[in-house]
DNA sequence: AAATGAAATGTTATATTATAACATTCTAAA
DNA sequence: TTTAGAATGTTATAATATAACATTTCATTT
């Protein structure tokens, strides 16, 4: 299971992504005494809707949406928090260059989180960084320096978005 | 000169950097009809003030403070519009991960930016793509992604400041 | 079951980063 | 010297994120 999982890049079964997601999420959270609270568990949904890197306040946008009828809208400190769990935990990565969160593929294991970033589609893969990180830690060790996170983060064109026309926006 | 420039991270007589980095720029800027006005290399000089990332914002109260009595503060599109000047001809990189700006070690040539960020003491350096940027290759092509941007941005320790105590803040 | 303390959430306000939109000034070339 | 485009000035606001304090929830102890 260390192949990169490329199926934001094509068409699948995504409720089943969605589901497996939220499976493992809610088991990591039991097997760690970890408390997987409504408004998490909303919020990781709402982040693996899709597999593009969604904003906090679209996340907050589609929260409000879900609420019922008369209920406060929520605050954008209920979004930033339930990310900073979810963060914390490794069940969802931060895009610095778009300020954007994306559920994380695999977050059984602790990681660093390598993207690669269609601009086209927004479609986002998370890579396994065996050999990203051999390079990095080269680089790093020939300058002396202490490793301690990596943020990698690679845009282009996905495979479909290659064959369109008008990708050059 | 494909050898890490690590000088960031070590001792060393700061004004060369600047007069430099400022020749360079200038010479770049003649060679190409593209005009380096006075709040551009304004901008330009603080930026290369330090080897560390700076705010758009920290450089607007810099720029203020150079200026005569009596001038009206500049404003922040002054500074972004000369920073996206200067990123796009290659002499600064913006850092995503900081919402920080920082001098090109060899704007000479177009490049892709990879970072070394201490994050105790701000240092940064900027390393040569080679061999990250073959790696991030192997995986995009495994993927069918076409790679047209890379943001490799590793935050750690720089010699220095492993062997300081105090350093895990 | 009631008390309790820590964790989580609600709420208000504000900080930080960045850009839109339009007015004015500067500059190089005709 | 006109003139068109580039650059800058100016005002306002958008977009992202957090500080600070109040209230509620929840698991545990009594």
């Amino acid at each position: 299971m260390t192949a990169t999982d490329t199926r934001a890049f094509h068409q699948h079964d995504h409720g089943h992504c969605i589901d497996e997601a939220l499976t493992t999420a809610r088991q990591l959270c039991k097997d760690n005494g970890l408390r997987l609270t409504p408004v998490r568990e909303q919020v990781f949904t709402i982040v693996w809707q899709s597999h593009k890197p969604l904003g906090a306040y679209a996340i907050l946008d589609k929260l409000t949406n879900q609420q019922a009828e008369g209920q406060r809208r929520m605050a954008p400190p209920t979004v930033y928090r339930a990310l900073e769990f979810l963060q914390n935990h490794g069940l969802v990565h931060r895009i610095a260059s778009l300020n954007a969160y994306i559920g994380c593929c695999s977050p059984a294991r602790a990681h660093q989180s390598h993207f690669l970033i269609c601009r086209c589609c927004d479609g986002t893969v998370e890579v396994p960084p065996s050999n990203i990180s051999q390079a990095i830690a080269d680089s790093a060790q020939q300058a002396g320096f202490q490793v301690e996170g990596e943020c990698v983060e690679i845009i282009g064109l996905c495979p479909n978005c290659q064959s369109k026309q008008g990708n050059r926006s």
